[in-house]
DNA sequence: GCGTCAACTTGTCTCGTACTTGTACCCTAG
DNA sequence: CTAGGGTACAAGTACGAGACAAGTTGACGC
C-alpha cells in the first residue's frame, strides 16, 4: 500500500464535522424532535459546502442518532429520547423489569373501519386493530387494544405483531405520548380474559403516542387487573419547567 | 428576520405557539369547557396567519387538551396545571384551576394508635388521622384519609384541617412525593359518599409525601369517582430532561 | 311561542412565496 | 480514483392571504 499523500494521514472533513456535530448532539444541544439547523446553514456556519455536510449528517444517520423528513429538516433521534420513552414504552419492559417473564397472546389481528373518533385521531380511515394479553410469568396482566394507522402497519405481519412491541416495529420517531388514567368495571370479556369477576375494578390507561411531526401514531387501550398491577409516578418538587407530573383532570365536559 | 443564526436550532412558529398555548392552558387560564380566543383573535394577537393557529391546536388537539366544534369554537377538554408540588398536590387548587368551587366536609378528626403498616412508614405510633369528602360544585369528587405524625398535628384544630390543606398547615418543606394509583371497588361507605353503587370501579390514590430530609410526613389515600375526574400524565416532546413518566409496578400479593 | 337574518365561529379549499431535503450531473485537485 | 466544491432542479414543508361552505349563536321581528 504506498500512501500517495505525502507524509501524514489526510484528516477528512465530512468525518470532522460529523464528530463536532455528535459531540454538539451528545452535549443536549439538540433536544429529541427538535430540528438542527438547516443544511445551508451548517454549510455556511462550517464553511464548507452542502454536499460535505450532507455527507456528515448521513454519518449520524447511519449512527442512528438522527433523522430527516424531505422539506421538513434534520431532527435528533437519539439520547434523551430512548431514556426517557424507556420507562413509557411497553409493558413487557417493565415486566422484566420487575424480575417476571412476559408472555403475549394475540386476541385480534385485523385492519378495520375505524371509529370517527378514532379515524380522526389517527388521519385515516383504515386502521390495524389489535388486540392482545399481556401476562407475566403465566398470570393475566392486562388486555390491550392497540390502533395503528393503516399506512404505517402495511408491512405488520400478524407474527412480528405477536412477538414484538410497536415500538419496535414502527419506523417512526416516537417524540412524546399522553396518557389517562381510569377506572372502569370489567366487561365479560375483559374479565374471563384477567381472571376477575364481571363488574370488578379495572385501571384503564388510555395513550396517545406521537411522532415528532406531532402526528397520533399509536392509540392503545389498555385495561390493568389492579390485583396485578398498579402505577407509580414519583413527583419531585424540583421541577421548575413543565417535566410530567400527574395532573387530575375533569372529566369531559361538553359546554 | 434575525433569526437567522447559523449555529442555532431551527424552531418552527406553529411549535412555539403551541407551546405557548398549552402553558396557558396548564397555568387555568381557560377553565375546562371554557372558549379558548377565536382562530382570528389568536392570529392577529400572536402575528400569525389562521393556518399556523391552525397548525398549532391542531398539535393540542392530538395531545387531547383542547377540541372544537364547527360554528362553536375551541375549548379546552382539560386542564392539566403544572406548577410546583404544593399547587399539584392538592385536590383544591386543581379544582379552583378547572373553574369549579371546591368545598370540603370533614368526615373524621382523631389522634389514633396507627397500624403497623402506617406507623413504620410515619415513624411514630400516635398519629392524626382525618378523613374528608372533597367536593366540586356540590358534586362529591373524592374521599381522602390522611394520616399525619403526631408530633407534626400537635397544633392542629379541627377547624384548621377542615378549612386548609395539610401543604399549607405543615411547617415542613416538602421536597417530593411518590403516588401510586390503582383501582377499587367502592366500599359502601364510599358509596355512599361518592354518589355511586356499592362495588363500582374507583380510582385509588396513594400518595406519600416527604420533606428535605427524607421523613415521610403525610400519608393520603383517596378514592376518586371516575366518572368525574382521572389522571392524565403528559409526555413531553419538548423536554430536555427526562420526565418522571409513569411506572407500572407489579402488586404484592398479600392473601 | 316561532322564523329569519346577521354576525360570528370552524372547516376546507385555492393560490403563492420562501425554505427545506433529495438527487443528479459536472467540475477541480491531489 | 476519491474528497470535495458548485450548480441546478424536483419534491416536500412552512407559512401567508384569501375565498367560500357550513355550523352556532343571538338579536330582531312577528
Amino acid at each position: 500500500m504506498a500512501s500517495s499523500i505525502t507524509g501524514m494521514a489526510r484528516e477528512l472533513r465530512y468525518l470532522a464535522i460529523s464528530e463536532a456535530l455528535r459531540e454538539r448532539l451528545t452535549a443536549g444541544e439538540f433536544a429529541a424532535g427538535r430540528l438542527l439547523p438547516s443544511e445551508g446553514a451548517l454549510a455556511s456556519s462550517y464553511g464548507v459546502s452542502r454536499v460535505t455536510i450532507r455527507k456528515a449528517l448521513g454519518q449520524l444517520k447511519n449512527q442512528g442518532l438522527i433523522d430527516s423528513r424531505q422539506g421538513f429538516g434534520w431532527y435528533a433521534t437519539s439520547t434523551p429520547l430512548r431514556h426517557s420513552l424507556s420507562t413509557l414504552t411497553t409493558i413487557e419492559d417493565q415486566v422484566v423489569a420487575s424480575g417476571r417473564s412476559p408472555q403475549r397472546r394475540l386476541l385480534s389481528f385485523a385492519f378495520v373501519h375505524a371509529s370517527p373518533s378514532i379515524a380522526e385521531l389517527l388521519g385515516c380511515e383504515r386502521v390495524l386493530e389489535v388486540s392482545r394479553l399481556n401476562l407475566a410469568d403465566n398470570e393475566p396482566l392486562s388486555r390491550a387494544t392497540i390502533s395503528v394507522p393503516g399506512d404505517l402497519a402495511e408491512d405488520l405481519s400478524r407474527r412480528a405483531v405477536a412477538e414484538h412491541s410497536f415500538h419496535d416495529l414502527l419506523q417512526v420517531t416516537i417524540a412524546g405520548a399522553t396518557q389517562t388514567i381510569s377506572a372502569i368495571a370489567a366487561s365479560s370479556q375483559d374479565a374471563e380474559l384477567l381472571h376477575v369477576l364481571e363488574g370488578s375494578p379495572l385501571l384503564r390507561c388510555e395513550r396517545r403516542t406521537r411522532d415528532v411531526t406531532g402526528r397520533c401514531v399509536l392509540f392503545s387501550d389498555t385495561a390493568f387487573n389492579p390485583l396485578a398491577t398498579e402505577f407509580v409516578v414519583e413527583l419531585p418538587a424540583t421541577s421548575d419547567i413543565e417535566p410530567a407530573g400527574l395532573t387530575l383532570v375533569p372529566r369531559t365536559v361538553t359546554p
